[in-house]
DNA sequence: TAACTGTACTATTTGTGTTAGTACAGTTAT
DNA sequence: ATAACTGTACTAACACAAATAGTACAGTTA
């Protein structure tokens, strides 16, 4: 489940949307599923009730959820599919880092190899 | 030559770092090879000398290069090498985005190409 | 009606990066 | 010795974003 780094670099309300998208699109979170309110998830997370609320808001912002006044929050329909779109941007993110290291002279076949691995890890 | 973007989310001392961190290993700067002055190089980037003065300690103290009051900063022996060794702890780091995507259901082959391509690129 | 939901504010605190300025100490060349 | 350059070590101030704290309001549900 989700779990916060308070010392990453990474602004804990981001976070907190990339740990629900992981979780919708994992499937432990299901489309039209009822999310825990924002007050709960902040006395579970141990984080300010706000933080968490700005991280609803990009989620419902991005259609991943729907948030309804005095209803709740929900895991939109499609959500999953949506999610997997927006992660081309992060193969953007491996070419960079490849191409740093490939000019570093750090040899092809061993991030090849690195993602095989991890492939393989998922795989089990 | 060392290019900095004052609005990246990367601070300005680290991407000086991995800027000349780069040119070592690129060869552009050679081993004892003396490096501008923290205010001749302050002036050339537009950047507040105490910045670049950040960016060579975490140089110095990491062996990359070495600084001696006076003298001025040259690139230390064997600093490409160290730089490589340090630069394996970014194959975890695309590990870590691979296993993300794995998990997500983004097909293997997908990465593969992207590392390939990233390499392709800088082979010309 | 009561108890829950999300929403919308403002104010404050905190941390970090950056800038600014000054002073000091060692090296080198003249 | 002197001048002009190096790096080093501070303190202070500023900017910005994230996070916290607190309050109030509005819609939903049982």
């Amino acid at each position: 489940m989700l779990v916060i780094d308070k010392f990453s670099r990474k602004p804990i309300y981001e976070q907190i949307v990339e740990g629900i998208e992981r979780d919708i699109v994992t499937g432990i979170l299901r489309e039209r599923e009822q999310l825990p309110s924002i007050r709960e998830l902040s006395a579970l997370l141990g984080v300010n009730p706000n933080t968490i609320q700005k991280a609803f808001q990009e989620l419902d912002r991005n259609g991943i959820i729907v948030s309804g006044q005095g209803r709740g929050c929900f895991v939109a329909e499609r959500a999953a599919q949506k999610i997997k779109e927006k992660l081309s941007v992060k193969i953007t993110e491996i070419k960079n880092i490849a191409s740093e290291l490939a000019r570093a002279g750090i040899e092809e076949e061993k991030l090849i190899s690195a993602i095989r691995c991890a492939y393989a890890d998922i795989q089990k």
